[in-house]
DNA sequence: ACCTAGAAGTTGAAGTTTCAACGAGAGAGA
DNA sequence: TCTCTCTCGTTGAAACTTCAACTTCTAGGT
């Protein structure tokens, strides 16, 4: 009940790093999203579906992978492959074997557009985050939000799922 | 145009950090969002809104300071500034000197909300991050992303600016 | 076979952010 | 003073995400 102070708040320092880390987050998500919307008129969620996607052999996943892939809810997956279905980058089939499940597939206009797209997302990349630290640095960033995301990871559901 | 593949794409390690920096944070702050919205019925963005204001002298800032203290465009502080309005937890009010300007004012409504949601809201970042990294490596954190700001603050502006 | 708990995915409404356009005032120069 | 350009902040619609409810199907027990 009564810790001392700095067993509650974070130092200058601390602080200050929390800063510059909710601060260059915001900046940087805005523009690697405005960077792609411009270039290929696909957002960077799109863009990150499409190379989940890429990576399976035969272009596709289930909807519910494709969420815990990304660390999104959902209903935000369906909703997103819902927009990109009708812009013709993915197609949903049936998963064999579970007729509850959909298969996201991705098309060959959305393979195409990856590939285009792929270039444009990197040297963002580069250019707003990884060119400005040292090799050194950039991993020990890595390493943070790895632990990060094993923390975090459990217990991370769709908001339907109780908690 | 033929540029070697690792002048262009990351590699393996550098990708796999760069995707657990993007996992990570979106969990991260997805959690700190939920974890405020519960105890305390407030969201990141009107916690930090609160923050800022809280730290100016006479708890008042101009809109535009505001949005950009906080990286966020004027159109979004705007909405934001309003829904807080309408629960009482800031007021508006004429900038003197300038009929133009609008000052935020925080009311005591929301300084006490403030001083309640504040340890919440640190213990939730200590627990998913700071805590988890060696206080050296949450202050590399803090210099790449320190970095990143000044690579991307000059040229960020609101959606209604030219670009 | 039957029942039940839970998972998969969707739906539509509510909440939030972005986008483009706008009105009003400030400020510099002719 | 007049005018031109720019900044401030707002507006409402479109785009996107969250939320809660729901249907369908699976899987495990009896």
């Amino acid at each position: 009940m009564s810790a001392r102070k700095d067993d509650i708040w974070l130092d200058a320092r601390q602080q200050q790093a929390w800063r510059a880390y909710i601060m260059g987050t915001t900046l940087l998500l805005d523009r690697l999203d405005r960077e792609l919307r411009q270039a290929w008129d696909i957002s960077l969620i799109e863009y990150e579906i499409l190379v989940r996607l890429s990576e399976q052999p035969d272009g596709s996943l289930r909807m519910a992978l494709l969420a815990d892939a990304l660390c999104h809810s959902r209903s935000r997956i369906t909703h997103t492959i819902a927009r990109m279905e009708s812009t013709g980058l993915v197609e949903r089939t049936a998963a064999e074997g579970d007729r509850r499940g959909v298969m996201a597939v991705m098309t060959e206009r959305g393979r195409e557009l990856l590939v285009n797209a792929a270039p444009t997302h990197v040297a963002g990349v580069r250019e707003h985050l990884v060119g400005l630290a040292t090799k050194a640095d950039f991993l020990v960033v890595g390493r943070v939000f790895d632990k990060v995301c094993d923390q975090l990871m459990q217990g991370h559901d769709d908001a339907t799922d109780i908690r």
